[in-house]
DNA sequence: CAGCATCCGCGGAGATACTG
DNA sequence: CAGTATCTCCGCGGATGCTG
């Protein structure tokens, strides 16, 4: 489950960041983002393995946490943009850190795989 | 579920480091293992929210994939020491960006939950 | 187009009790 | 001390189908 803010705060702030940003597509939409407002399906092409259940949890969630905001355009058909609050595009830094942490510990799992690479 | 690193992988890198940093207590773990080498019961008691089984598994799943490195010490009473590999600690900006972010968070939050601050 | 409704399985996380 | 062994809950993430 995700772990509430404040009991969070209590064991440590980096916890309180992770129960906001861990769940899955999270960072990879803020990242997204970071280049631009996107509409709804526009995402889910940039993140094809996110359905659209969990797409839409994911960005109701950020938009609750003041991380994305969600602008409904009275048309039709409909159109809504996503785009970062100032909260939002101040996980600019996060992003870039985790990226690039990222990489390297992909580029070593896979030259790890042939000798070992967990199980 | 954690999200296999291979598929993370085809999406994004940063969500490499979400499936392998994103389960509860882990950036907390690596923050105080930053500070030097811990026994089990004292990360135990520095995270006082996780039961031994939860971080059991948390340290175990570091391990495997090669954050931390666990040893074991053949003495009565027993005695096991967990410490960061060289891997660990590159994760030190990580955890520095998340730590800061966190708090940021937090205290906006905090500030926010007699306006709003959802539900 | 941008979703909501519904159903479901899996496994993360916890509580509790026990062991070498 | 440093864990295992069970049992349970529950909610995330996904699949599928429908709607204004």
């Amino acid at each position: 489950m995700r772990l509430p803010v404040l009991r969070a705060l209590e064991v440590c702030p980096v916890e309180v960041a992770v129960s906001v940003l861990g769940g899955t597509w999270k960072l990879t939409l803020v990242k997204y983002l970071l280049d631009g407002p996107r509409r709804f399906n526009e995402l889910g092409r940039l993140v094809p393995s996110a359905n659209t259940k969990t797409l839409t949890r994911q960005l109701r969630e950020l938009e609750s946490d003041g991380i994305v905001h969600r602008t409904v355009f009275a048309q039709v058909p409909p159109r809504v943009e996503y785009r970062l609050t100032d909260l939002g595009r101040s996980l600019e830094p996060v992003v870039a850190v985790m990226d690039r942490w990222g990489a390297g510990f992909a580029e070593r799992y896979i030259r790890g795989t042939a000798t070992d690479g967990r199980r």
